[in-house]
DNA sequence: GCTTGAATTGAACATCTGTTCATATAGAAT
DNA sequence: ATTCTATATGAACAGATGTTCAATTCAAGC
């Protein structure tokens, strides 16, 4: 049975998650070894086999809670596809600004999962990705939209959007509400009849 | 004196630089070891050492060199506004497109450069993000376009047109010159008035 | 054919890598 | 006070890391 009080499980776990979080996102998940995340921990290399099989699993289930929180974060609104697509960008553009970390990760790092785990991220990405053309078709079919291409619109609100993160600092010209008019009066006017 | 033929310094100089992109682009700069390499070209690892100083300056004149080329490879022709947005859109993604590998590792990559070589290759980013800033201050004061934000507008295209660099593959649905009018039709609109 | 020297090898360097495991520690339950 | 067990240590593993350098190779120029 698992302690109750004074038990550092409860709180090593979630440490082991930040340091390597922290330290994915700032040097790369190759250049960073598990004594570095140990170091950042407080705790030896062998206690975090703990917390993780191994350190390709750190990295993969840091990456699968952030997608399947970013497909949690939005749902479509019952509303007309303008106003779905404006709801979106607003929050992507929110979401992605409140954890840059794993923004970055999740765009980074791909290439170092395993292919299995490649596969599912991937899946989870093009659920998202599926989620805003959806919206793009149901405009342009109400013609309340005029995009040459639905999947080519995607791709381009999704990137634009998104680039927010690697620009945006906290307490700069602009806060998140206005970045978020700005965005949405250029994204509403690209997708505009 | 260089020998004129039957030296290897004219072959193997270059094929180092290959190789060292294509496992950059693939792997990720710290997952690649100079073996590895080394085994690409063909040769030894001490023999790398005669065509760079270290593994840091291979990654580094990567960066640098394709830097150099974006900002040759485009200079605001002598148009109005919407022309120069136009032929930047169209040589953006034509270049991206052309050399996928340079653009995954001058995106991927830049944590890895020393603190003064990430200085050098942020000032050519900026030094290009600023030439289309400037189209877009031009047609804001010329009533061409409504931009909200000309520095917004700047990262959003450049970051929405980088973006195919993801998802375009040759022999796809549409090609190049497609891919090249359908962003354009999103860009132009995107900043009209 | 001999000399020269650029191009390359292969071993060596000290250090780091992810992971395992026998051992120690210390708080909770009895 | 004693036992129990979750938590953590620290040494060990086999192999990889970037880089250096004396020794070797071999084609070009004489």
């Amino acid at each position: 049975m698992a302690r109750k009080q004074g038990s550092h499980a409860d709180i090593t776990g979630p440490k082991v998650r930040a340091a390597a979080l922290k330290l994915f996102a700032r040097h790369g998940f190759a250049a960073v070894s598990m004594r570095q995340i140990a170091a950042e921990v407080g705790v030896q290399a062998g206690a975090l086999y703990l917390y993780t099989p191994d350190k390709q699993a750190l990295l993969f289930e840091l990456m699968r809670g952030h997608m399947e929180e970013l497909l949690a974060d939005w749902v479509p609104p019952d509303a007309p596809p303008l106003q779905q697509l404006e709801d979106f960008t607003r929050h992507h553009i929110g979401f992605h600004l409140e954890r840059p970390e794993l923004v970055f990760i999740a765009y980074m790092e791909l290439r170092n999962l395993e292919a299995e785990n490649f596969a599912i991220i991937e899946g989870l990405r093009r659920d998202y990705e599926e989620r805003l053309e959806a919206v793009l078709r149901a405009g342009q079919a109400a013609g309340d939209f005029a995009v040459p291409d639905t999947k080519l619109a995607t791709m381009a609100i999704i990137a634009m959007l998104t680039g927010v993160t690697t620009w945006f600092r906290e307490g700069g010209r602009l806060d998140r509400l206005e970045v978020e008019a700005i965005y949405w009066d250029m994204v509403r006017k690209a997708v505009a009849a």
